[in-house]
DNA sequence: TTTTAATATCGTAATTATTCGTAATTATAT
DNA sequence: ATATAATTACGAATAATTACGATATTAAAA
């Protein structure tokens, strides 16, 4: 199949958006043409400011900056992580009001989110408000404190009192570890302290977490699985971890 | 079967919304007519503005319509931006505390910051936030609240709220207008007045201007010049200027 | 750390392929 | 018969490919 320039140039802004960068072999290869072809598309759509070039791939020019990932491991998720998202954005209504943490499976989903109608954002994550400040239809509440710098994210005493102020429909919640008996964890101190206090503003919450986490315990612990009332994960979850979600009550969504 | 030239011309129309673009070839072969008839349509077609030309196809209108407003405005004084930028970074101390406002210029600044020593940056921005989370020796705190959509930023009572419980040495503060009876002006009334907050919060008020904001008045208000300690400017500033705001015991750099 | 070698990506130019626009010619319709 | 529309033909313009030397990145060795 052969497309034109601009369908070319639409395909990359999408992949764009979507995988958060691009590179030149794999666009070469996907859309059939040559890698000089590409390079010439990319700088063009660099001029319109449209991306950021950098060396063999290129990332979304501003608003946010380039979250590639970081080790072999987290690339290898990316699919589970993005069908993930696109699962999680259909829960998501019209005139909602949700939660969203930070991590990047939530990342993802901001991707992925796409508002029709009035949708109102509370979020720590500062990547997760740039990408949706792309949304006319998305009111945006940034929590503000402290900025932890390896998630890119707001903690601290500040934001939960902040949080305190806010009663939302849904809480989705990206963790490191799910152990069925130690329940949810992550890395972080005060970001568990900050999720705890999501949960309590949030009517429903709604773990995304790929394949990997189960069994995990991280070094802070945010809450046991009572608290939870969905998992959406990738079907690589061994099915006694599958039961037993099942005997706590939570409806788990294996992709 | 041969059609008219109105029902060709609907089909074009119809087939480019349904399937997001054609081509003059497909066309040609389907509607029974030459290729230089289709161009002929293609061409009157986005004459009247209902589709996007390119090089063998047709897309509906402008493929480029997420040109961002942003963007166009960074581009401006991008050199004088860059040149005040560098020369702020120097009035930054070892061990300093610095809230830094919004805008482009600010962002140029973030750019530029390299700590050597601990530092602590509150910032409205998050692109600021953002770009100085990478450096390992600043402290950020990211003041909390609605966002902004156009400049990326927090504004609103939260974040005046978090600002009062700080005390900065130094302000670095973009604005969109200066004048020098009416002072110094942004686009956004919220905006202004989270601006005044800072004012309040820092020892000493630092504006970053390039010359194309004298004489300009913007829609809000933040203060008169009596506030101001210092401005940053590049050396296109008129003389009368210059004596102003020399006249006004404010200490400024025309680089 | 710094240097060096290996690898990958880049930009440019020459070549080839496609698409374009124009004009002269032919077809169609009143 | 005359006006309008479509076709064919062909040089000009645009795009894509290949080829290659320059530059940047990475990994290994000093």
């Amino acid at each position: 199949m052969t497309l034109s320039i601009a369908e070319r140039h639409q395909y990359i802004l999408n992949k764009l958006r979507e995988q958060g960068h691009v590179n030149v072999l794999d666009l070469s290869r996907e859309l059939s043409v040559s890698a000089v072809t590409i390079r010439k598309d990319l700088n063009l759509l660099e001029e319109r400011k449209l991306l950021f070039r950098t060396h063999g791939s290129a990332t979304p020019n501003n608003p946010y900056i380039n979250d590639r990932p970081v080790n072999e491991k987290e690339k290898i998720q990316v699919a589970q992580k993005q069908r993930i998202a696109r699962y999680a954005c259909g829960l998501i209504g019209p005139k909602d009001s949700i939660i969203m943490a930070s991590g990047t499976t939530i990342i993802e989903l901001a991707r992925h989110i796409k508002a029709v109608e009035q949708l109102t954002v509370v979020t720590a994550s500062l990547n997760v408000s740039l990408i949706l400040s792309r949304d006319p239809f998305i009111d945006i509440i940034q929590l503000g404190g402290m900025v932890r710098k390896s998630s890119s994210s707001i903690v601290g005493h500040y934001a939960e009192k902040l949080l305190s102020d806010f009663s939302c429909s849904k809480l989705f919640l990206g963790v490191d570890g799910i152990d069925p008996e130690y329940g949810l964890t992550t890395t972080n101190a005060m970001e568990a302290t900050l999720n705890q206090q999501m949960i309590k503003a949030a009517q429903k919450v709604i773990v995304l977490a790929d394949s990997t986490k189960f069994g995990r315990r991280g070094f802070s612990r945010i809450c046991d699985l009572s608290h939870v009332d969905m998992i959406i994960t990738d079907k690589d979850v061994t099915p006694p971890f599958l039961n037993i979600l099942e005997g706590a009550g939570i409806e788990t969504i294996a992709l």
